[in-house]
DNA sequence: TATATTTGCAACCATATGGTTTCATAAACA
DNA sequence: TGTTTATGAAACCATATGGTTGCAAATATA
């Protein structure tokens, strides 16, 4: 089973459980009462997660508190350079094509 | 069906493709030479990026040169901006931290 | 015109995905 | 101790996914 942090954001619902623990570490109840899905479902979530090691638990008693992994964001950052350069590129075409029209206004 | 920038880069070939079209314009056939697949399986990733608005297709006779929308990676980058401040500021704290350790060493 | 090339699409298939309901287990609490 | 609470896991289901083979259509070429 393909399992990386690509698979792991490639659903909605799992962004969004990301996204609420980029806040604060949550049980799965608490994660739940956010959604419209059942408890067991948003456990699902968390198990993709967890095999992505994007979340990580701490047990607490009878309660897990699921952990936001921020490094792994940083892999999708990462994969993201080799484009960043090209839209920077572009950008600074932009920039001087503009730059030449108010010049040639002048 | 789902169809967005997320799922489009779900897939390791998708991710494969879009970094292909990232160096210059291809063909089905010509990005197929690079992967074991059939040319109709490159062809129906070529579809999901399409639907994603990932890539635009430039008719040439016969031929489809698919080009990559570098746009739609902002939208990943854009997501991705809520937990850069995240590991900036733990980065800050590391670093604050080997300050405070140098100083002391002083 | 007849043939070869480039491509997309449909049909099919095995497996993955995301959801549900039901259950088992362990901790907290009366 | 018996009950409630928090959780994960299993079984099941409909649909999505990623691949294949076999076609049809359109363009290029002999």
């Amino acid at each position: 089973m393909r399992r990386d942090i690509f698979q792991a954001i490639a659903d909605p619902t799992r962004r969004a459980i990301i996204g609420l623990l980029a806040m604060q570490a949550m049980t799965p109840n608490g994660i739940a009462e956010h959604f419209q899905t059942t408890r067991q479902a948003v456990s699902k979530h968390l198990r993709v997660l967890t095999e992505c090691e994007v979340v990580k638990q701490e047990y607490q008693g009878r309660e897990i508190y699921y952990h936001l992994e921020i490094e792994r964001m940083k892999e999708i950052d990462k994969w993201l350079e080799q484009f960043r350069k090209l839209w920077e590129t572009r950008f600074e075409q932009l920039d001087n094509l503009l730059a030449n029209l108010k010049k040639n206004k002048k």
